[in-house]
DNA sequence: AATATTGGTTGTCTATTACAACTATCAGCG
DNA sequence: CGCTGATAGTTGTAATAGACAACCAATATT
């Protein structure tokens, strides 16, 4: 299995990036379709439990930021995980029109089972790869996250020129 | 701005590979989101358009498969770019059951438009990177997509146990 | 004290999707 | 040929996910 990297320009990266992006999209999204099982839980209540257990007590508009929501869809999310007991609501003593959003015992537990399959599935998935190109492939997709991250937030997401 | 690709366990990279997944599904999602008002299309309709123009005419079968969707949903999907203006619906006359979508002249000139924008878009973004990290970012990404595919299509989507 | 701002909630609407029931066509077989 | 079963699509219905706008309550500003 050869590892032979060819350069290319701007252009056929772009065009390569389109393409692998809008499959991985689409398959990720079935995936997490199929997935909206799991503890009885709903895809976004997975997110929205995770960026509580990862980031520590949330107001709603911090989840809404952390996962790209409007804050009523957030807030809904949030009485979603209220109602199935993983996270606790309880009104923030230095501003009391403000949330503060914390995963209970049960929310951690959750997390923690949900968050360990998920890569338990992708260690298997990078088993099919040698360690270098394994290791390069995450590093790399970090950071054009980090990159995108960076401009979603600066721009907010221009729209295509509709002439 | 240094390449140094450190190299790690299996078990790190699958959690290093399940953080910038889960941001980057988020950030593209809202991404698309926003971007659903070009061309009076939704997001849906786009992926549909890009379908039809790059894998020919297809059935709605064949639709639902390149989506991972139920066919019923590629059906209305079909209806709505029909209904833009965008495909053309003929019956297929070896198999009459069978449905040909194939993209009008409007619908080519809509599908360059939109795939030219989102181009230029992700050339702007390879532009923060070295020619060689850009390659490799590119190349390795649609590695990991087609091997994720191919697992895919293979179990179907397997759900994590329910204990 | 009056006004403006901010954090959240609720009402309402749209998009996206699946599942199930149905129609029409095709394929195989006695 | 005429059943029977499989296949391609369509339509009915329901659930989820999300936005936007109007609102309330608390905090900030002047």
């Amino acid at each position: 299995m050869p590892t032979t990297i060819t350069y290319r320009t701007i252009a056929e990266d772009a065009r390569a990036l389109s393409q692998a992006f809008s499959e991985l999209i689409r398959l990720v999204q079935f995936r997490d379709r199929d997935r909206a099982c799991c503890y009885g839980l709903t895809v976004s209540q997975c997110y929205g439990l995770k960026a509580v257990c990862e980031t520590g007590p949330l107001s709603v508009n911090e989840l809404a930021g952390a996962l790209y929501l409007e804050k009523s869809t957030a807030s809904r999310l949030a009485r979603g995980l209220e109602d199935a007991g993983l996270v606790e609501r309880t009104t923030d003593q230095e501003d009391r029109r403000s949330v503060r959003l914390a995963a209970t015992a049960a929310g951690r537990r959750a997390y923690e089972a949900i968050e360990a399959e998920l890569q338990r599935e992708y260690a298997a998935l990078l088993e099919d790869f040698e360690p270098e190109v394994r290791s390069a492939m995450t590093e790399l997709l970090g950071r054009l996250t980090r990159t995108i991250g960076s401009r979603v937030e600066a721009e907010g997401g221009s729209c295509c020129v509709v002439r």
